[in-house]
DNA sequence: CGTTTCGATCGAATCGATTCGATGCTAGCC
DNA sequence: GGCTAGCATCGAATCGATTCGATCGAAACG
C-alpha cells in the first residue's frame, strides 16, 4: 500500500536510528569519531531502511568539490587511435583514481559548462585554441596542459620535444644523411620545437605535409613522395604511428627500410605489427602522465604547482641505417 | 582592501540588479519567461560581478541529477587498444554530448561509489561480475549493458553473435575446410554465443586459447601452435586485431595466408597496417554506440527502454581461401 | 571533593541554486 | 465599468548532506 516510497535520505536513518543527524553524518564520513554503538545503530538503521550512503550530489555542493575532473583530448577515436595517448591517459587514470576522482573526457564540441569539474587536463597536441578556455578561467577551474599552449593560470606539463629532436637529427646526420624529409603534426608548440631540433642539423629539411597520427593517414600522405623521392634519404616522423605508416607504404612502393630508406619516430610506443624496431625519441609517457595528475592534485589542493619539464631518450633500432 | 572576497553567487546578482532571486534563476534557466528590461538588468549585474552563471552542484543537488554518465571499461590502456571499442565509444559520446552529458571513464577497481552518475555503461566483455554492480542497483542507478551478462534490471544491448559466428563458419566450410580452430576471448556471454555459432558447423574446432584483442598477446598465444599445427587449415578469431596477429605470427613462421591458412576475424575494423582485408564479421559499431547511448538518455527520462539485438554481416576478404 | 579535559552527541547554519504557489498589474472583453 | 486572463515577479520551501560551535557526562587530576 506505500506506494513508490522516495528513497531513504540521511536524516531518515538518523530518525530511525534515534540520533541526531549530524551523528549519522559522522558515522558515514568518519571525520570525527563516533563511539561503537552509536555506530552500530546506525549502520542497522541504514540497512533496514535499504539507505546506500550520502547522496554525491549533496556532498559535493557541500564540500564545493565534484571529485570529477575533465580531460580533454579532442575527437576521441582520432585521439586515442594512437597508444602513445592511451599510456598517458592510463597513467592519470590511475594516480586520479587512487586519490577517488573520477575521469571526464571533454570531447571537442560539447558544452561542458554546465558540468561541475574540480579541474580539467588539456591534451590536444595541435590545437592552440580552444573555447573552453575563458569559461574555465572564469570559473577557476584550475587548468593543467599538455604539450599545449602556455595559457597564462594554468600548470605546464611538456617534454623536451627540441633536444630529443636534435638527438635524433644528429644520429641521422652521423649515418651521413643529408637529405632529410619530416612528417609533421598540425602547427603546435610541440611540433614548432621538434622541428627547430631538426633544423639545428638540417637546416634545409623538407616538410612533407601534416598529418594526423595515423597509419592510413600518414599511408595517403607520404604515397607520391615516395614514387619520385628525389634526394631524400631519410623521413623523420612525430610519432611511431606516423613512422610505421611511412614504414608500410615504403615497403608497398618497393624500398627497403632501412637499407633505401631511414624512418625515425617520436614516443617509443610498441609497435607490435611491424617486424623492426623504429629508431626514435623515447618519452616517459608514465612519467608524464603521473605528473599530470599529480598537477592536477596539487591544483585542486590548492598548493602552487611548478611546471614540469620531462627528459625525453633517443633509442636506435633497426629502421635507420647509413644512407 | 577587500581581500580575497568569494565568487559571487545568484543571490548577489539578484540584489545588484535589485530582482529577487527566483527571477534571476530565472533569467539564467530561462525555465519561465523574462521581461527583456529585467534579463538586460541581470545580465548587466552578473557581468560586472564576474558572475560566471549557476553553480553546477547547487543546480545539480536541486535537480537530483549529475549530467554524468559512466563508462566501465576495465583497463582503460587495454580495453581501448582494439579500434572496435573506440568505434562504439565514439557514437556514444556523440549523442550523449549532444544530450549535454559528459562521459566519466570508470576503470576496474577505482570506487566510484562517491561519484554522483545519472546512469552507468557497462561495456566489459570478458567479464561476469562486477563488484560496483550491487552499489548501482542499491542507487537506483540505470545500468546499460553492452554485450555483458543480462543483469536483472539493466538493458541490454547486443549483437548477433551466433549468427555471424555460423555464417562465417559456413563460409569456411563451403571453402572445403574441415579442421578449424579458434582464438577465444575469455569465457563470457558473447564468447560463448560465437563459439556455439562456430561448432553450429563444426563440432569439433579446436580451441587454442584465450587472450585478450592485442597483437601481440595473440601471436605469443598462437606462437607454437603454428609451427606443429596438427591438421589446422584455418583459425577463427573473436577480434580483427587477434585475427591480424595470427596472420603476422603466421607469416613470421613462413605460412602464407590464405594459401597455407585461412584466418577470420569479427569485428569489421579497418587494419591499414595488413596489406590484405580480412574475411570477418562485419558488426554495426556506430550503431551499437548510437543504441547504447540511447537507451541510457531513456533511461535517464525514466522511460520503459527494451533490449536492442542488432544484426551482423559477413564480409569474405583476402585472408581466407579454398583449403 | 572540586576542577579540568576530553570524547561523544546534538542543534543550527550553510552550500547555491530551482521551483511551487501566490500576488500584483495590465490588457482584453462584453 | 467590472470581470477575467495572462504575464512577470516574488517569497518561501526544498534538494540532502557537512560542519561549526555548544552542551553534557564521565574520567582524570591535584
Amino acid at each position: 500500500m506505500s506506494g513508490p516510497t522516495r528513497a531513504p535520505t540521511l536524516a531518515d536513518v538518523a530518525a530511525s536510528a534515534g540520533v541526531s543527524l549530524s551523528t549519522a553524518s559522522l558515522t558515514f564520513s568518519g571525520n570525527k569519531p563516533v563511539s561503537a554503538t552509536t555506530r552500530e545503530r546506525v549502520l542497522a538503521a541504514a540497512a533496514e531502511l535499504g539507505y546506500s550512503g550520502p547522496n554525491p550530489l549533496a556532498r559535493n555542493l557541500r564540500q564545493g568539490r565534484s571529485g570529477v575532473v575533465g580531460i580533454a583530448v579532442g575527437q576521441l577515436s582520432t585521439a586515442f587511435r594512437d597508444p602513445a595517448a592511451l599510456a598517458m591517459l592510463d597513467a592519470v587514470s590511475e594516480v586520479l583514481g587512487a586519490a577517488g576522482l573520477g575521469l571526464l573526457l571533454m570531447s571537442d564540441d560539447d558544452d561542458h559548462a554546465r558540468l561541475p569539474l574540480d579541474a580539467v587536463i588539456y591534451d590536444i597536441c595541435g590545437r592552440e585554441t580552444w573555447a573552453a578556455y575563458a569559461d574555465l578561467v572564469a570559473r577557476d577551474v584550475p587548468l593543467v596542459v599538455v604539450e599545449g599552449p602556455a595559457w597564462p593560470g594554468s600548470t605546464y606539463i611538456d617534454i623536451e620535444h627540441r633536444v630529443g629532436s636534435a638527438a635524433l637529427a644528429e644520429h641521422l646526420h652521423a649515418l651521413g644523411h643529408r637529405d632529410v624529409a619530416t612528417v609533421t603534426l598540425a602547427a603546435s608548440h610541440p611540433q614548432r620545437e621538434r622541428e627547430a631540433g631538426l633544423r639545428d642539423v638540417f637546416p634545409h629539411a623538407r616538410v612533407l605535409g601534416a598529418c594526423e597520427s595515423d597509419v592510413a593517414a600518414v599511408q595517403s600522405l607520404v604515397a607520391h613522395h615516395l614514387d619520385d623521392r628525389g634526394p631524400v634519404t631519410a623521413i623523420v616522423c612525430q610519432s611511431d604511428v606516423q613512422a610505421a605508416g611511412v614504414v608500410l607504404e615504403a615497403r608497398r612502393r618497393g624500398l627497403r627500410v632501412p637499407e633505401d630508406l631511414s624512418v625515425a619516430g617520436f614516443d617509443g610506443v610498441a609497435t607490435p605489427w611491424l617486424d623492426l624496431e623504429l629508431t626514435t625519441v623515447v618519452q616517459p609517457l608514465a612519467d608524464k602522465g603521473h605528473a599530470t595528475a599529480e598537477a592536477v592534485l596539487g591544483r585542486i589542493a590548492g598548493a602552487d604547482v611548478s611546471d614540469v619539464l620531462l627528459p625525453v631518450a633517443l633509442r636506435v633500432g633497426d629502421s635507420t641505417a647509413p644512407a
